[in-house]
DNA sequence: AGTTTTACTGAATGCCATTCGGTAACGTCT
DNA sequence: AGACGTTACCGAATGGCATTCAGTAAAACT
């Protein structure tokens, strides 16, 4: 008893093994996080001050390899196309914890390094000042959106449907049921958005 | 004691409760709803199978108001755009619910009452039947992803990060801070999804 | 009229997040 | 080197939560 010879935690240790027991099991609880980190619960309590806290150090863990293999010196569309794409990757690499990361705030300072590479690709590229962090809105909300769309069960049609929504059922037929039907989308629509962003720059 | 003379409860009147609760309150538990129908905890579970139940129920009762007002005899830009606009507009009127709702799944009758609608709208307008789905799901991570958004804490810029990041500060100087800051950002987004959309048409 | 079903109550269970007092090693100051 | 405050853990305790189940009385059916 009393205090450990080396000490057992630290809160980047525990944003870590929270990630990982929240994507392996679904849910995360301050017992079965202590029970993986070889402690008792309460102790956790002297490094962060409560769930939401430990939610925040998972996000903060995500957003660590978000981009981070990114050339930004590519021409703006391919640059902020990497970034969607490492952005959502980050989140498919932990599917079990998209629900809980999905509406945790990310602190300042993470959030601040990001956005400012995106708003100086974006200034170069010629978008004009005020439409700058809208762009980056609209593309965090589809990457998010599209993370929770990756994570939710696949749509099935029943054979009851089949008779009263014919179209949509020759549509789902078409369709993959596996998770490369979320990537489908999310391609598709990254696109589609590249596309719109472009077209804003004509004059 | 003993069974009441009228029922006190069915499935759409705790849905519809719980929405209110959780929007009010920004959180559901099980006695509060309980308290706002006049009833014991207890009496909940003859009527839903449990908490994600009743989650699912608020769902549906969201849906119900999803595209209820629709014309969609417009073309289908028009038609699609107004759909986005309204799925939004249903989770803007509860905010403190979305948290809650961003990860519900909607039960099938629901979503294929509207999925059909949509991909009709779609495939007259000429896109291929292998892309109907792809568009629709792109388009619906993309509200979902606005609607969390919406709810989310305004980002801030401290006097801190105005000297690291100062191209970030500048564009967030232009940037509005209260709610219209995620409507911008919406409208920005799908124009430029439907631009995109658009563009796929072109042979 | 008698029986079964229905819609509730109230008590009980077990898990969870969080708090607090206790304890022993650590680090510092003299 | 020794004293002392500080640190990092443990264990027990609290209060809230979702859920279950046996009991009860009205309703619905036969």
């Amino acid at each position: 008893m009393g205090r450990p010879r080396t000490p057992l935690l630290d809160r980047r240790r525990i944003g870590a093994a929270a990630l990982r027991l929240a994507d392996e099991k679904g849910a995360l609880s301050i017992p079965a996080l202590a029970k993986a980190l070889g402690v008792a619960p309460s102790a956790l309590y002297h490094h962060v001050a409560g769930r939401d806290d430990i939610i925040s150090l998972m996000r903060e863990e995500l957003a660590l390899v978000t981009g981070d293999d990114q050339d930004w010196s590519q021409p703006w569309e391919q640059s902020l196309e990497g970034w969607a794409r490492s952005y959502l990757a980050a989140f498919a690499a932990h599917p079990g914890a998209v629900p809980l990361l999905a509406t945790a705030p990310l602190a300042e300072p993470f959030m601040h390094a990001m956005y400012e590479k995106v708003a100086v690709l974006l200034l170069d590229a010629g978008f004009a000042t005020k439409e700058v962090m809208p762009l980056i809105t609209a593309l965090e909300s589809f990457v998010l959106g599209s993370a929770l769309d990756l994570v939710a069960p696949p749509v099935m049609v029943s054979d009851v449907a089949r008779d009263t929504t014919p179209h949509l059922s020759a549509v789902l037929d078409q369709t993959p049921a596996d998770r490369s039907r979320a990537t489908l989308a999310f391609d598709l629509g990254l696109r589609a958005l590249l596309t719109g962003f472009r077209d804003l720059l004509r004059p």
